[in-house]
Formats: C-alpha cells, sequence, structure tokens
DNA sequence: CAAGGCTCCTGATAGC
DNA sequence: TGCTATCAGGAGCCTT
C-alpha cells in the first residue's frame, strides 16, 4: 500500500462535500481548536480570528467549486453571508469522528460540533487549509453564490453550466502545452495530476502538445476523456462511501482507482503494450505511452 | 496580461 | 547505523 493515494482531485472532493452535507447542515459549532496555525490560511485575523468568528456558528448547505469546499454558516446580525472555505490540499482529509475519538497525529483543527460527531481537519503536508469568507454572487444574473476568495476559479467539467465552446475557445487561444492548461483551475477546474495525465492518455496526447494546435474535435474528445475518468472515480468513490461510518474521510485506498497511465512507469500500456514513460514536467511527474502519446515534433 | 517558475510542507524511500 | 538527497503536488505569488 502507498503511504499517500489520496491527492484529493474533483471526485475525491465531491466525495467529501456529499459526506459533510449529509452530516453539518443544521449542526452547530461548540468550540473550535486550532492546532496547527498553519492550518487556517487567508483569513484576515488570522487563527484567532477564525475561531472567534466559526465558534457559535450555524452550518447550512455544503457547495464545491473545483477543488474547494465552502459550508455556508448563518450571518451575524447586520452582515452577509459567509463561509467555512475548506481545501484539503495535498494530503488534507475531513473526517466527521465522535468527540471521544482519539486525536490522530496529523489533527490541525478541530470543530467540537453540537451533534453526535465532531469536524477534524486532518493534513500531513499542511497544503491544505480551512478559513472564514464573504459569499458573493457568482454573477449578476442569478442567485449562485460562492466565497469572494475563490472567484477566480472556473467551473469543472462535470459542472451542467461548463460551457464546452467557451472553454474550447479560451483553451485554443493559450500559448502553452495542453497540460499545463488543464492543470489551470481558473480555465478548468477540480483536474490534478492523475486525472491530467490519465485523460491524456485516454485520448493520445501529449502533454506537450499545442492548445492552438488542437482543433475543436480534439477538444471536445478530450474533455469527454477527463468527464469519463472522473466519473469513473466518482462512482468508485460514491459506491465505497458508507455515510454510517465515519467518514467523510480519504483513507489510503478509498479510491482503488484503476489507472491506465499515473504511476505506471515500467508498466506495459493497456492499449499497445509499450513500457509508459515518467518525466519530470512542472515540478511533478507526467507519466505517458511514448507510443501512444508522442512528443510533437516542434518540441525538443 | 499571460506564461512559467518558485515555494510552502512532511514522511517514505533510496543510496552511500 | 545514520546521514543526505529525492520525490510526492495544489495553488498563491512573483518575475519576465
Amino acid at each position: 500500500m502507498q503511504h499517500c493515494t489520496l491527492m484529493p482531485e474533483l471526485p475525491e472532493v465531491e466525495v467529501v462535500r456529499r459526506g459533510l452535507v449529509s452530516h453539518l447542515p443544521g449542526d452547530t459549532v461548540q468550540a473550535v481548536s486550532v492546532l496547527h496555525p498553519r492550518a487556517i490560511r487567508r483569513q484576515i485575523g488570522g487563527p484567532r480570528a477564525f475561531s472567534t468568528e466559526i465558534s457559535g456558528a450555524r452550518f447550512h448547505t455544503v457547495s464545491r467549486r473545483g477543488k474547494y469546499l465552502w459550508a455556508v454558516i448563518s450571518p451575524e446580525p447586520h452582515r452577509s453571508y459567509r463561509a467555512l472555505v475548506m481545501h484539503l490540499g495535498m494530503s488534507g482529509q475531513l473526517l466527521l469522528r465522535s468527540a471521544q475519538a482519539a486525536q490522530h497525529v496529523h489533527a490541525r483543527v478541530h470543530l467540537a460540533l453540537a451533534g453526535d460527531q465532531d469536524l477534524w481537519f486532518i493534513d500531513q503536508r499542511t497544503f491544505g487549509g480551512l478559513y472564514v469568507d464573504d459569499l458573493v454572487a457568482a454573477t449578476s444574473a442569478d442567485d449562485e453564490h460562492l466565497p469572494a476568495s475563490i472567484a477566480h476559479i472556473a467551473r469543472d467539467p462535470l459542472d451542467p453550466r461548463f460551457d464546452d465552446d467557451a472553454f474550447s475557445r479560451s483553451l485554443r487561444r493559450r500559448h502553452s502545452g495542453i497540460k499545463r492548461a488543464l492543470l489551470d483551475q481558473a480555465l478548468i477546474s477540480g483536474i490534478g495530476n492523475i486525472y491530467a495525465d490519465e485523460a491524456l492518455w485516454r485520448s493520445a496526447v501529449h502533454y506537450e502538445r499545442s492548445c492552438a494546435a488542437l482543433r475543436k474535435g480534439d477538444v471536445q474528445e478530450l474533455l469527454t476523456h477527463v468527464r469519463d475518468v472522473m466519473s469513473a472515480a466518482l462512482d468508485e468513490g460514491g459506491t465505497s462511501f458508507d455515510a454510517l461510518y465515519v467518514n467523510v474521510n480519504g483513507q489510503s485506498g478509498y479510491f482503488d482507482r484503476s489507472l491506465d497511465a499515473y504511476g505506471r512507469s515500467g508498466e506495459p500500456c493497456s492499449r499497445c503494450g509499450a513500457l509508459i514513460v515518467r518525466e519530470a514536467f512542472m515540478n511533478r511527474s507526467s507519466f505517458r505511452c511514448p507510443t501512444c502519446q508522442r512528443r510533437p515534433r516542434s518540441i525538443g
């Protein structure tokens, strides 16, 4: 078993959202313990202000934009609606546990709730974090709201209001390789290193393929593969999700993904048999089939 | 304004 | 045995 298989991308975060939405609404925060100051990020006033504001807060719906989650909280008098914003980063987990549960080594924030279970934020690498932010109208035209701090995050490809044509136009105007664009949360959200590699493998496209060289049909096909690979993971997570158990959690192996490219260097491509290679890219790894996903001629 | 690189962090693992 | 280097990567931030 690998030491960390979570790496939350859209499907993982969405499963966590579903767990939260089945437990949090209606519950209230009785006490707050910030166990690691770094777990409170982008918070005006820092951990102290966070604790003050979230104490006594009552939760409403839990929403998601890309890899960000937020729980709407009742406003104080004469204030706009606010939200508890949560990001899992690389290794974050949100656990609902009884108050008596032993404290996890990497517990960063503890919210004691009035209900049966408390909310714990666990995060080994502390790339994730929580904060409270204003909710603002997403567009001037409707009643959709999202935290002001994530207004720049694009819709995800499973969002019914994701605009395929607009995405295609924006993407093809980019002067960069396709994978860099897929990882840009301001262009399309929810995709991380794993699903980017998987979708590119399914599309038989090299990660350095120029965005501008893609035809509209190529983009549409890529979107289809992104959606397929994410939906499959979401189904898997959804079916193994047990609301009666803990769990809004990201246990290791929770998603037993069947991956075709990511992490499979040295193993045969399940389409052609060539050995999958790992290459350094953007301070991370890229996995591809050297035969199915040939390097563009224009790239060294 | 966009592209692209740097940096934060902890723990497992490999190599000497 | 014990040290050091490497790797894992989301996303804000900064430079070009």
